[in-house]
DNA sequence: GCCAGAGTCCTTTTT
DNA sequence: GGACTCTGGC
C-alpha cells in the first residue's frame, strides 16, 4: 500500500516532496497547497524509512502542527509515534525543561505571559519611581512593546524608539533602565517570558556542544512553516539544529508576511539560500483554494504594494460572481447587514464555513450580541485568549502556587482576593512566608484574616500529597468559586463554564508543570476544532493558515482596516496591505468587503464619517460589484457614483475598467513642508491621501499641493 | 501608610 | 470595558 505522490500532487509539489536530501526553500503562495506539500513531505519520509522521531515540524501555532500531524498519520494509515511538532516556543519550552540546570535554573523556571510581564514592568517602573505624576508617561503595555521589539529585532531601544515611536524619544533612557530592572527581577524570581525561551535556546545550542550534538542527531529532518514570520533568532535555532547536514525544508510567502511588529524578518526566507549553501528553491503559484474573481481581485490587491511581488496566482476554479463590497450606513447596521448575510450564505454552506474577519478582536462585538440575540452558535479565534481572562488567570495562579511558593506574581494576584490585603502587604507577606524569624508576623496576619489562614492551609494539604492535575483543580475550583461569584456577580455562571472547561484539560495531564506550561503557550482549548455549525470570527492575525468557503471582512475603513496605529509610518502601512492579502485569500467561494460609512465613536458618543480603507479605494471597479444599504434597510445595486467614497477614488467610475492602477495615474506631487511624495488615493471631493518620504501618510486639501 | 472606590482616558496584531 | 490616577477613610 503506497502513496501515488505523482498524480496527488502538481509537479512543484512532487518536486518538494522528493527532495529530502539538503536544504530546500519552497516558496508557497495563498492556497498553493503549502499544508498538503508538507503532509506529502512527512508521509514520504516515513515511507523512505525515516524514523519518525528523527523529525521535527515548526510551526507558527501548535494547533497547525497537530492538524499535519494528524493528516499524514490518515493518509499513511499508520501512527507517527514520536515525530515532535509544534511552534518554535514549545519546541524551546521543552527543550528549556529538560535542561534548567544547564540556564542557570536548577530549581526550574515559570513562564510569563504578556500579561504577567506587563505587570512586572508596571511594578519596575513604580519602584524606580519613574515618570510619578505624568499623566503621559508610557503605559505598561507601550513599555514592554518596546522591550520586546528591541529584543526580537536585536536592536537597541534607542533605535527602536527612534524609527517607531519618535514621539518617545525623551523617555529612552527611562526605557533601558526598565528593561534592566525587567531583567533582573526574572533572573532573581526565575521567571522566564516569550522572548527568553527563543534566546536562551539559542544560547543553550551555541554554548553546550553535547547537546547541540546529541539534538543535531535526533532531529535529522526538520521542516519549518510560515518562515516569512521567524526571526532572527528563530533563524539561528534552525541553523544550528539543522547543522551541516542541512536536511531543512523551510516554506513560507513573502507576500503574507504580517508579524513585523513583532520581529520578524523577511530577509530571513530571503537569505535562506545564502545560509544553507545550494538550497534548492521551488516556487508553488498554482491556487487550488480560491475561484479566479476572488484571486484577480487579491493580485491587485499586491500589485500596489511597494516591495513588488513576484508572483501572480491563478486558479482554475471559475467563477461567475465577483467578490462584493457593501457599504452599510453605519457600523451598527452593519451588525445586521453581516448577520443578514450569515444566514443567506448558510443556506449554501455550513456555518463553520463562513468567516468574519477583522483588524482587531474588539471589533466583532456588535456583530456578538446580534448574533447571541437571533441564536447563531460562534467561535472566536484571536482577541482575548482563553488563558488571559481574569477568572482563568485566578485559577491558574493558584495553581502555580502550588508547584512554585517562590512564584511572587502569583502570590500578587492570590492574596489580592483577600479584603484588607494590597501590594504592600502582599510583599510583606511573601517576604514573612521566605525568611525565618518572621513567623510571628505571618500568625498576626493569618489571625487577622481568615481568607489568608484558609488560603495556606488548603495549599499546603494539596502539596502535603501529591495528586493529578485534575484532582488538584478540584480542590482549587471548590476553594476559588465564593471568591468568583462575588467578584463577578454579573457574569459568574459564563466564567464558571469555563473554568469548567481548564477542568476538562487538565485531566488530559499528568504532570501541573506540563499543563500550566501548554496553556500559556498555545492553550485556547476552543481553538481545538472547528465546532459543528458555528460560523467563525477571527482576527485576520489568526487565521493565517486557514481557508473558508465564505469569508466577510468588516469594518473596511480607514483606522480600523488599516489600523489607525499604523497610518503613520510607510512600512506599517505595508504590512496593513499584506494583512487585507492574507485575509481575502482565505476565501474560496465567495467573499464580501463590508465598508460602514460612519464609525461609532465611543469616546464622544457619536458616529462620525469614515472613510474607505485605501486598499478598498485602489481596487479596479471592474473586480468587484458594489452594493448599498438602502435607509429602508435591505440592499440595493450602488449605481450613483457621487453618492460612494468609492466613486470618489475612481473619477472614471463603472466604466474604471481600464484604470487598473489608480496610484500610478495620480502619480507624484509637491507639498510646502513635507516635500515630495506619492499619491495613493483621492479622498473625499478635494483632498489626497499621499505618503511622504520620512513623514508617512497624511491627507491634504489639494489646494495646498502642487501635482507633479 | 495603605486600601478601596470614584473618576478619567484610550482600545492592534501574538508566541 | 479596562487600566490608570486621585482622594477619602481607616
Amino acid at each position: 500500500m503506497s502513496i501515488d505522490y505523482e498524480n496527488e500532487l502538481n509537479a512543484a509539489q512532487f518536486e518538494a516532496v522528493q527532495h529530502t536530501q539538503g536544504p530546500v526553500l519552497v516558496i508557497a503562495g495563498a492556497g498553493s497547497g503549502k499544508t498538503r506539500t508538507i503532509v506529502y513531505r512527512l508521509a514520504h519520509l516515513v515511507e523512505q524509512g525515516v524514523d519518525p522521531s528523527q523529525i521535527l515540524l515548526l510551526t507558527f501555532t501548535r494547533k497547525a502542527a497537530q492538524e499535519m500531524l494528524q493528516r499524514t498519520e490518515t493518509i499513511l494509515g499508520r501512527s507517527l509515534h514520536g515525530t515532535s511538532g509544534g511552534t518554535f516556543h514549545s519546541f524551546a519550552y521543552a527543550t528549556l525543561r529538560m535542561n534548567t540546570h544547564d540556564i542557570g535554573f536548577p530549581n526550574g523556571f515559570t513562564l510569563l505571559d504578556r500579561g504577567d510581564s506587563e505587570a512586572i514592568v508596571r511594578d519596575v517602573r513604580s519602584d524606580l519611581q519613574l515618570g510619578k505624576g505624568d499623566k503621559s508617561y508610557p503605559k505598561k503595555n507601550t513599555l514592554l512593546d518596546m522591550i520586546t521589539k528591541s529584543r526580537n529585532k536585536e536592536r537597541p531601544i534607542d533605535a527602536i524608539v527612534e524609527q517607531e515611536a519618535y514621539h518617545l524619544a525623551s523617555y529612552v533612557e527611562d526605557f533601558e533602565t526598565i528593561s534592566r530592572g525587567y531583567e533582573e527581577f526574572k533572573k532573581n524570581h526565575a521567571l522566564v517570558d516569550y522572548d527568553d525561551l527563543l534566546f536562551r535556546l539559542d544560547q543553550l545550542l551555541s554554548e553546550n556542544d553535547p547537546l547541540r550534538n546529541q539534538l543535531q542527531a535526533r532531529y535529522r529532518y526538520i521542516m519549518v512553516d510560515e518562515y516569512q514570520d521567524t526571526n532572527r533568532v528563530q533563524a539561528r535555532i534552525v541553523q544550528q539544529l539543522a547543522g551541516d547536514s542541512g536536511n531543512v525544508m523551510a516554506v513560507g510567502d513573502d507576500a503574507q508576511s504580517i508579524y513585523a511588529f513583532r520581529g520578524a524578518n523577511v530577509a530571513n526566507i530571503l537569505d535562506f539560500p545564502k545560509t544553507f549553501k545550494g538550497a534548492k528553491i521551488i516556487r508553488l503559484e498554482q491556487n487550488y483554494r480560491s475561484v479566479q474573481p476572488i484571486l484577480t481581485m487579491t493580485n491587485h490587491i499586491l500589485e500596489n504594494a511597494q516591495t513588488k511581488f513576484e508572483k501572480k496566482l491563478f486558479s482554475e476554479l471559475p467563477s461567475e460572481q465577483l467578490p462584493e463590497v457593501i457599504y452599510p450606513i453605519s457600523d451598527q447596521t452593519q451588525a445586521r447587514l453581516v448577520t443578514d448575510k450569515i444566514i443567506e450564505l448558510g443556506r449554501k454552506y455550513p456555518l463553520h464555513e463562513v468567516a468574519v474577519l477583522f483588524r482587531a478582536g474588539y471589533q466583532s462585538y456588535h456583530l456578538e450580541v446580534a448574533l447571541t440575540r437571533i441564536g447563531i452558535k460562534y467561535q472566536k479565534y484571536g482577541g482575548i485568549r482563553f488563558h488571559e481572562a481574569a477568572h482563568v488567570k485566578d485559577v491558574l495562579c493558584l495553581l502555580r502556587l502550588v508547584l512554585n511558593t517562590h512564584d511572587l506574581m502569583a502570590w500578587q494576584r492570590s492574596l489580592e482576593h483577600i479584603k484588607g490585603v494590597g501590594p504592600k502587604t502582599v510583599n510583606k507577606i511573601y517576604e514573612a512566608l521566605h525568611t525565618d524569624g518572621k513567623e510571628k508576623y505571618l500568625r498576626t496576619m493569618r489571625t487577622k484574616h481568615q481568607d489568608l489562614d484558609d488560603l495556606l492551609n488548603e495549599l499546603d494539604a494539596i502539596r502535603r500529597n501529591p495528586m493529578k492535575p485534575s484532582a488538584i483543580m478540584e480542590r482549587i475550583m471548590t476553594f476559588y468559586t465564593p471568591i468568583l461569584t462575588a467578584k463577578y456577580p454579573d457574569d459568574y455562571p459564563k466564567r464558571q463554564a469555563g473554568l469548567e472547561q481548564l477542568g476538562q484539560i487538565a485531566a488530559n495531564y499528568t504532570e501541573l508543570e506540563s499543563f500550566l506550561g501548554d496553556l500559556s503557550l498555545d492553550g485556547d482549548p476552543d481553538e481545538e476544532k472547528r465546532k459543528e455549525n458555528a460560523v467563525v470570527l477571527s482576527t485576520v492575525h489568526s487565521s493565517k493558515g486557514l481557508e473558508w468557503k465564505a469569508v466577510i471582512i468588516i469594518d473596511c475603513v480607514e483606522d480600523r482596516f488599516p489600523s489607525k496605529k499604523a497610518m503613520n509610518r510607510p512600512e506599517d502601512l505595508e504590512e496593513e496591505r499584506r494583512l487585507m492579502y492574507v485575509a481575502c485569500t482565505r476565501a474560496m467561494n465567495s467573499l464580501h468587503l463590508f465598508v460602514p460609512k460612519t464609525i461609532y465613536n465611543r469616546f464622544n458618543g457619536v458616529s462620525e464619517p469614515a472613510l474607505p480603507s485605501p486598499f478598498v479605494l485602489e481596487l479596479p471597479s471592474h473586480t468587484f460589484s458594489r452594493l448599498r444599504e438602502a435607509y429602508s434597510g435591505g440592499m440595493e445595486p450602488q449605481i450613483s457614483k457621487k453618492a460612494t467614497p468609492a466613486a470618489a477614488g475612481h473619477p472614471s467610475g463603472e466604466t474604471a475598467g481600464s484604470s487598473n492602477k489608480p496610484s500610478e495615474k495620480l502619480g507624484f506631487c509637491k507639498h510646502k513642508i513635507f516635500g515630495k511624495g506619492k499619491i495613493i488615493a483621492r479622498v473625499e471631493p478635494n483632498k489626497y491621501r499621499i505618503n511622504f518620504p520620512g513623514f508617512g501618510l497624511k491627507v491634504i486639501i489639494e489646494d495646498y499641493v502642487e501635482l507633479l
